[in-house]
DNA sequence: TTTAAAAAAGGACATTTGTCCCACCCCCTA
DNA sequence: TAGGGGGTGGGACAAATGTCCTTTTTTAAA
C-alpha cells in the first residue's frame, strides 16, 4: 500500500553524484503540500525519504487518495508529457526528503541515459499495473476484506495514517470505516 | 470512455511500412478473447481498428472493466517490463484488427527509435493520468451522475455496450444500473 | 496552563445498493 | 417446432453504507 521503487532511487542518487546540478534536495515537514492539484509546474520530484499521500480533491471538498508514495517514487512526471496542469496533490505524511528536477533536465536524462529511460518506463508500468487490481478488489469486496488486506500489507497502518486518510483511500466514509474496524477486531 | 491514441497508431503504421517484419496484422471477431489474464505472453498488441474491453476477473467470477480500448491503444505492454503474467483480459467488442509485435522487437524499437520511445512513454502517462480522475469520480458521485457523464462522452453507449459491460465498468450490479437508467430518463 | 481545533468513536435513522426472484423477448439449434 | 441461453427489466426484501449529530480524547497553539 506504500509504493516504493528502490532501484530507481539508487540510480537517481548515482546520477546525482555525477551531475550535482540536476537534482536539488528539499525537505518538507509533515502535512505540508509539496505539489498542488491544478497548478502548473516546471519540475518534478523523486522521494528520497518519508511517506506522502497522493490525492485528488473534487469540487465538494472530498479527497480521493490514489496511493501512498514512499522511497523512490516519482510524482509530477505525468505533466512533462501531457503539458497539463497537475493531476493531483501530494502531501507529506511524515518528514519527507525529495529530489527536485526540472522538466528540462528530466527530458535530457530520458533522451540521453538509456538506463534512466528504462527505469522511468518501468516505474510507469508498475503504476499502471498496480492500480487496476487494487480498484478491482476495492469494488468487489467488502470493506472488512479491504481492511484485512491493508493490515497484511502494513500491520501498523493505524499508527502511520489517520483514520480519515484510510477512509479516503478506500473511498468510504469515516463512519463506515469505524464500523468495519470494529467488526474485524 | 473509449480510449484512443491516434498519434501512436500512425507512427506504428509508419514503422510497419519500413519494417514489415516487426508487426503482424491479426483480425478478431466480436467476443473473442485476444489476451487472457494470468497467462504468459511474448508479444503485445496495438489496436488498428475496433473496440475492446480490458477487464480483470476475480475468483468469484466478477469482472471489473478497467477501460474500453480503441484505435492506437496498446495492451500487453506492461508485462514486457515486469515479467509478470498478464494483468487482465482483453476481449473484442466488435470486429477488431490489431498489430501484434514480439517483446523482442518492441524493446528493440524502444531502444533504437526515440520517437517510438517517447510515444510509448506518453501513452503510459496518459493511462495513468486517466484512471485516477475516473475512479475518483466513480467513488464520489452517484450512479446517476456517472451515467450522465458516460452519456456525454458516448451518447449512444447503450448500442455499443451491453448492460452487463456498463455495470461492470461502473463496478455496480445490473440491478442498480437499471434503476439508475430509469431515474435519469 | 488554558483553550481551541482536530481526531476518534459511535447511536439513530435515511438512503442506496445488492440479492434473489420471476417474466419477457429474441435468436439459435436440435 | 420446442427448448435453451443470453440479454433485458423490474418487484420485494435484506444488507451495506451514508448522513447527521453528540461525546470524548488528543494535539497544538496562545
Amino acid at each position: 500500500m506504500i509504493r516504493t521503487d528502490i532501484d530507481f532511487l539508487e540510480y537517481v542518487e548515482k546520477i546525482n553524484e555525477r551531475h550535482p546540478d540536476f537534482f536539488q534536495k528539499e525537505k518538507h515537514s509533515p502535512k505540508s503540500i509539496i505539489l498542488q492539484q491544478n497548478k502548473r509546474y516546471h519540475h518534478l520530484y523523486i522521494i528520497k525519504k518519508g511517506i506522502t499521500k497522493c490525492y485528488l480533491s473534487d469540487e465538494n471538498g472530498k479527497d480521493f487518495i490514489q496511493e501512498f508514495l514512499g522511497e523512490g517514487m516519482e510524482f509530477g512526471e505525468l505533466e512533462v508529457f501531457s503539458e497539463n496542469l497537475s493531476y493531483c496533490s501530494i502531501e507529506a505524511i511524515n518528514h519527507v526528503e525529495v529530489y527536485k528536477i526540472s522538466y528540462t533536465h528530466y527530458t535530457k536524462l530520458l533522451d540521453s541515459d538509456p538506463i534512466f529511460n528504462k527505469l522511468v518506463i518501468r516505474s510507469m508500468a508498475k503504476k499502471i499495473g498496480y492500480k487496476a487490481p487494487r480498484h478491482s478488489f476495492q469494488q468487489s469486496y467488502s470493506i472488512e476484506a479491504n481492511l484485512i488486506k491493508i493490515k497484511e500489507l502494513c500491520p501498523n497502518f493505524e499508527n502511520i495514517f489517520s483514520k480519515n486518510d484510510i477512509s479516503n483511500y478506500l473511498g468510504i466514509t469515516l463512519r463506515s470505516l469505524n464500523r468495519a474496524l470494529k467488526n474485524i477486531s
